[in-house]
DNA sequence: CGAATTTGACCAGCGC
DNA sequence: GCGCTGGTCAAATTCG
């Protein structure tokens, strides 16, 4: 334990020293329930809105795609924190409902998969009612864990792609463990060819935009109707990065080699390839690696302040 | 040959 | 009770 202060102590004064921010890794890592988050960067000191938070999560740097997140029991209106909903369902719905929400990609003819960095079991597929595109039923292979998910085409947009998770993960993704690894290994995996129809690639790197939308499935307004009370974001863009990632995975390694960090939450409400956008993808049933020197340049610099790091939580609150 | 995917069958919930 | 619909199962098939 005395290590592990003294490690985070460590990596705090590192972090002090480089931007000059009064928070503390410790504060991050203790003062909360949040999970251990990836070390982003405190260089700025300036309020974030929500959803600057999530387009600094993305990639902290000019826009290209658009994000949009609510969350079973409340929402986000994108310029205050969260708020509650003001009627929230009974109790056996609340459970139906909970650790359930629905992602949007937007993707511009590309192959693969949306990876989140777990590995799912397509356990089956069902044409839906007044929907061309077929829905496809994911589980989580691990099998301690029940995750689910379903993957659809939008049917407005062809080149949408609607993703419904459902349940938490009670383990790490496979991202976390290759990350520490694959720093050695060549690893190559092909994406599977059939899976192309339902499971565009993200962060291509021929790709130009994309739209990223989460969004509760089945938030239902005061008047009845469907309520998407999103929050947008702006985001997505590359940008060039050097030696900050490798400070930032020198960090996130640190601090999850002392944690062992739980990372399941978060990796639930923002996925994989949403915080850690410099992952290439394969398809939805391979484990996404890091990026190396091939790999497109993300940035991932976040300003942690009092407000960013509210809604982070009330995220996961409204979530768990 | 083992693992993953496909796909038709089955089941449960809901509305009429 | 019946039919419709979404979700899951499991045998068959495909893939690596």
């Amino acid at each position: 334990m005395m290590n592990e202060l003294e490690e985070l102590n460590r990596v705090e004064r590192s972090i002090g020293d480089q931007t000059g921010d009064e928070f503390t890794m410790q504060e991050l890592l203790y003062s909360s329930d949040l999970p251990l988050l990836p070390p982003w960067k405190f260089t700025e000191r300036e309020p974030l809105s929500p959803s600057k938070l999530i387009s600094k999560m993305l990639h902290g740097s000019p826009m290209k795609a658009r994000m949009s997140m609510s969350c079973s029991n409340g929402e986000f209106d994108g310029l205050s924190n969260y708020r509650p909903a003001i009627a929230l369902p009974e109790k056996g719905l609340t459970a139906k409902m909970e650790n359930k929400y629905t992602l949007r990609i937007k993707t511009y003819g590309i192959n693969g998969v949306a990876d989140d960095g777990y590995k799912w079991r397509k356990y089956g597929q069902k044409s839906i009612k007044n929907s061309p595109n077929p829905r496809s039923y994911y589980r989580c292979t691990n099998p301690r864990c029940n995750a689910k998910r379903q993957v659809e085409r939008s049917t407005e947009d062809p080149d949408m792609l609607i993703i419904t998770y459902e349940g938490l993960h009670l383990h790490y993704t496979y991202s976390h463990f290759l990350h520490s690894q694959a720093h050695d290994l060549s690893i190559t995996k092909k994406p599977k060819t059939n899976s192309v129809d339902v499971q565009p690639r993200l962060f291509d790197q021929d790709q130009h935009l994309q739209t990223i939308v989460l969004q509760e499935p089945l938030i239902i307004g005061r008047d009845g109707q469907q309520d998407n009370n999103l929050v947008e974001v702006e985001g997505f863009g590359k940008s060039a990065m050097g030696d900050e990632i490798m400070q930032e995975e020198t960090l996130y390694n640190n601090n999850k080699n002392n944690r062992h960090c739980s990372q399941g939450l978060l990796e639930d409400i923002v996925p994989l390839m949403v915080r850690k956008p410099s992952s290439p993808t394969t398809s939805s049933n391979e484990p996404s690696y890091p990026s190396q020197a091939s790999s497109p340049s993300y940035s991932s610099s976040l300003c942690w302040t009092p407000e960013t790091f509210h809604f982070a939580e009330s995220v996961l609150s409204s979530i768990v």
